[in-house]
RNA sequence: GGCGGUAUCGUCUAGGGGACUAGGACGGAGCCCUCUCAAGGCUCAAACACGGGUUCGAAUCCCGUUACCGCUACCA
């Protein structure tokens, strides 16, 4: 995961080798990890790897009344399944009460804040002529005129911090580098750099990014479904593919890259390439990609994610596919390119796990519409694959190609009463390859099945 | 309302003054491949919000308008 970019880093002026960025992602705990999140924490998270830096987490659990323990372990959950790791420890930001207040205090010892009519302790902004700035690593220069922003709450009555002052105290105290955060905290901005100066702190760089919108248009909400991170492992997409998915909503590394990897991510991503406007998350492009990784992941690497799936799903235990590790993967791999999703491809898998399989109504009527017909052209198939020496897809093809010549039918004609034998269903890999993975006994019975099930109602 | 931000196909985007007859991808339509379904290949429809500048030349730079978003809390 070495980046072989970093040494050619334009930014690194000669000499002085370039301070170790930090970063943090730092979400409330007030409900699941979102995709808007997720892609902030992603990028963060993409950064300072790029860069060798430090990527940090803190819960922003202030608001206690609206924090709980699940949506930090919802957090932690999300971040870990997409592999986004944090360095040091979790920042509490409810721990560093004192801290804050102490802050604060400062700032009202200095003459920069002072406590209203009403017992609030406020930011006093002063030079009203003048102008709040900064250089985005987004936007370019961004400036507010000082008269626009008010003497802004930094402790409430009851001597609690607000947002502006637990965060600027926070990021102080962890060294934090470069702010990246959603744009909707832009106005918040000229606040928090009249507070780091006021308290003596190094500016660090700030970044904002655009929002994440649904299909419509409009921020992303429950009503455009699924938009917790967790809701999509349920839906069966692969973290590597949400993680793509993610970084190209509001990044791009230029030209037409589309499918990469965890790795190639990091060794792309640069800040140049960040994007001003809202993006609309699209879940039907989503599906695509995970096409596109379960096609492309190293088996290897992916087994382990549609093993989970096959056992919950109850087909088998993990004991039962490690003791047919070659048959399990084969089977995967033939399935993995027809499948968007996990789930996807676990319900394809089923036929080859249990005994018995659930024959597919509308198959069934156009595959076996002529009962009679399929079922002598079924026990003419079962009576060639027993001749058969070996059960290979050559030698399967040789035998059931042979069979509809003689026949005098297309190979079509035969193969797809077959397939609803053997699956139940009109759509399977290819058939010789479902013959032996079913394997020879298997496939025999279930032919016979389905003769026996065509005769005793030869009229459907 | 004030302040701030944004504006390329329906969607994600490439583009950073001439290479633009504006490229790729998703989705849509069609064709090919083919035992079904996918995957894959090919083709088609589809965009520079509007108006002014600057310039020999603007999707690219500047200004305005419009639209959308955010902030404007003793929320974060």
């Amino acid at each position: 995961m070495a980046d072989p970019h970093a040494a050619a880093e334009p930014s690194a002026p000669s000499g002085s080798p370039p301070p170790r960025p930090r970063l943090r992602f730092a979400p409330s705990p007030t409900g699941f990890l979102h995709v808007g999140g997720a892609r902030t924490a992603l990028f963060n998270w993409l950064y300072a790897r790029h860069f060798d830096g430090d990527f940090l987490l803190r819960i922003e659990d202030t608001d206690r009344a609206r924090s709980t323990d699940e949506a930090t372990r919802a957090i932690f959950e999300g971040l870990e399944w997409l592999g986004l790791s944090w360095t040091e420890e979790v920042v509490y930001q409810g721990a560093h009460l004192e801290r804050h207040q102490h802050d604060a205090q400062r700032l009202v010892d200095s003459g920069a804040a002072y406590r209203d009519d009403a017992g609030i302790i406020r930011f006093r902004v002063t030079d009203h002529d003048g102008e709040t700035t900064w250089t985005d690593l987004v936007h370019g220069r961004i400036a507010f005129p000082n008269k626009d922003i008010e003497d802004f709450a930094i402790l409430r009555s009851d001597a609690t911090p607000l947002y502006n002052m637990a965060v600027v105290s926070d990021d102080i105290a962890m060294a934090i580098t470069l702010v990246m955060r959603g744009d909707d905290h832009i106005s918040n901005t000229p606040k928090q750099i009249l507070l780091y100066r006021a308290l003596g702190a190094p500016l660090p760089t700030f970044a904002h990014l655009p929002m994440i919108h649904g299909i419509d248009g409009k921020k992303l909400s429950k009503r455009h479904g699924a938009t917790a991170v967790g809701d999509y492992k349920e839906l069966g997409i692969l973290p590597g593919a949400m993680v793509n998915f993610l970084a190209l909503l509001g990044w791009s590394p230029g030209g037409d890259r589309e499918i990469m990897t965890l790795a190639e991510l990091i060794g792309l991503f640069e800040p140049d390439g960040l994007l001003r406007k809202a993006a609309v998350f699209d879940p039907a492009k989503l599906e695509w990609m995970n096409g596109q990784h379960l096609s492309r992941t190293p088996l290897v690497e992916l087994l382990p994610h549609i093993t989970h799936a096959i056992v919950a799903a109850d087909l088998a235990t993990s004991a039962d596919l490690t003791a047919r590790a070659d048959w399990y993967a084969a089977l995967v791999d033939v399935l993995r390119v027809r499948s968007r999703t996990i789930t996807d491809l676990v319900r394809q898998a089923a036929p080859f796990f249990s005994d018995t399989i659930a024959y597919d109504p509308p198959a069934v009527a156009k595959a076996w519409a002529d009962r009679a017909g399929t079922s002598d052209l079924l026990r003419a198939s079962h009576a060639a694959l027993r001749r058969g020496t070996d059960w290979t897809p050559a030698t399967l093809e040789a035998t059931l190609r042979a069979l509809a010549e003689e026949r005098g039918i297309a190979a079509g004609k035969l193969f797809q009463p077959l397939r609803v034998a053997l699956t139940g269903l009109a759509v399977s890999p290819g058939i010789f390859e479902v013959l032996q993975l079913l394997g020879r006994e298997r496939s025999l019975a279930r032919i016979e099945a389905a003769v026996k099930i065509l005769s005793d109602d030869p009229a459907g």
